[in-house]
DNA sequence: CCTGAAACCTGTCTGC
DNA sequence: TGCAGACAGGTTTCAG
């Protein structure tokens, strides 16, 4: 479900409160319960709540897609992956005898002051990892596309000798972290780049047109506290303001061609065929 | 190295 | 109304 905004937006929740949510920041924990084995990834859920005990909110940050609550001792790195949020609420364990939970709550944080903690996630793709070192799950990550060090010259490096199709390339994580499919078609009709069109064939100002294109789409993104989409609202409007994704058949806003919709890397894919022509050889 | 397909899951929407 | 099939903000794994 959610990219790098959605992400940031829930990390800022988490960490300043949200509309209606209060921080977990500096919170201490008193236990967890793994509802769905499978989204805890480490450690076994036999050690997860023992684990966690005592230990405090120091931190919530972002690396890619990833949450990170950075505690006392640890850290636990959560991907929400297609369909996953989070939740927080005051009620306390024994509370949900008479309270049941909502559907698809897979995992839960207790802290002293009551506040609960949900991992809720409908498809069951979403993960969370409890380790002391962070390094361990976030070390393939490409460079982050926000921070003030990722230039054009380094956009450009990461595109230099590449073959693949540059919207495959952007989506990889291991080459740059948090782009998904909503941004990635959006910053390519900015930068009028077709999202087949070959990394390495990209000229000079094409690569400064997509930077900036990232740049504006991830920040427009994070402005408007990320999209919502589907059956799925927390808040943000992004989604209001889609220039091609999920437009397919609509004009663009640029030129009024109507907008296409294919599939690529098993990804459905929108585009405007004439704001993005297809590079040589290619169709569509 | 790369691409494509399948797997992991549940829910919604579309078309017959 | 019912039902099959497609599709959904992601990642991993495996075949070729």
């Amino acid at each position: 479900m959610p990219e790098l905004p959605e992400v940031e937006t829930i990390v800022r929740a988490l960490k300043f409160g949200g509309r209606q949510e209060p921080p977990v920041i500096d919170c201490v924990l008193t236990g967890g319960k793994v509802l769905w084995v499978k989204t805890l990834a480490n450690p076994p859920a036999a050690l997860f709540s023992q684990r966690l005990t005592g230990q405090k909110v120091m931190d919530v940050t972002r690396r890619g897609k990833f949450i990170s609550l950075n505690l006392s001792d640890d850290t636990l790195l959560i991907h929400l992956r297609m369909s996953g949020d989070i939740r927080v609420d005051s009620a306390r364990a024994e509370d949900e005898v008479d309270h049941p939970l909502p559907r698809h709550d897979r995992l839960l944080l207790y802290f002293e002051n009551g506040l609960r903690l949900a991992l809720n996630d409908t498809r069951k793709f979403a993960r969370a990892w409890l380790v002391r070192d962070p390094a361990v799950v976030l070390s393939t990550l490409g460079p982050e596309p926000l921070d003030h060090e990722f230039s054009a010259e380094r956009l450009g490096a990461l595109l230099s000798k590449r073959q693949r199709g540059i919207k495959s390339l952007l989506m990889d994580q291991t080459v740059l972290a948090g782009m998904g499919n909503i941004y990635t078609d959006e910053a390519l009709h900015l930068a009028r780049i077709h999202p087949l069109a070959r990394p390495d064939q990209l000229t000079t100002a094409d690569i400064e047109h997509l930077w900036l294109a990232i740049q504006s789409v991830l920040k427009e993104g994070i402005r408007r506290n990320g999209a919502s989409i589907d059956w799925v609202y927390r808040g943000g409007d992004f989604q209001n303001y889609f220039r091609v994704y999920g437009r397919s058949g609509q004009p663009c806003p640029v030129c009024g061609t109507l907008i296409t919709k294919t599939v690529i890397g098993q990804r459905g894919t929108h585009y405007c065929p004439t704001c993005q022509p297809p590079p040589p050889g290619k169709r569509g």
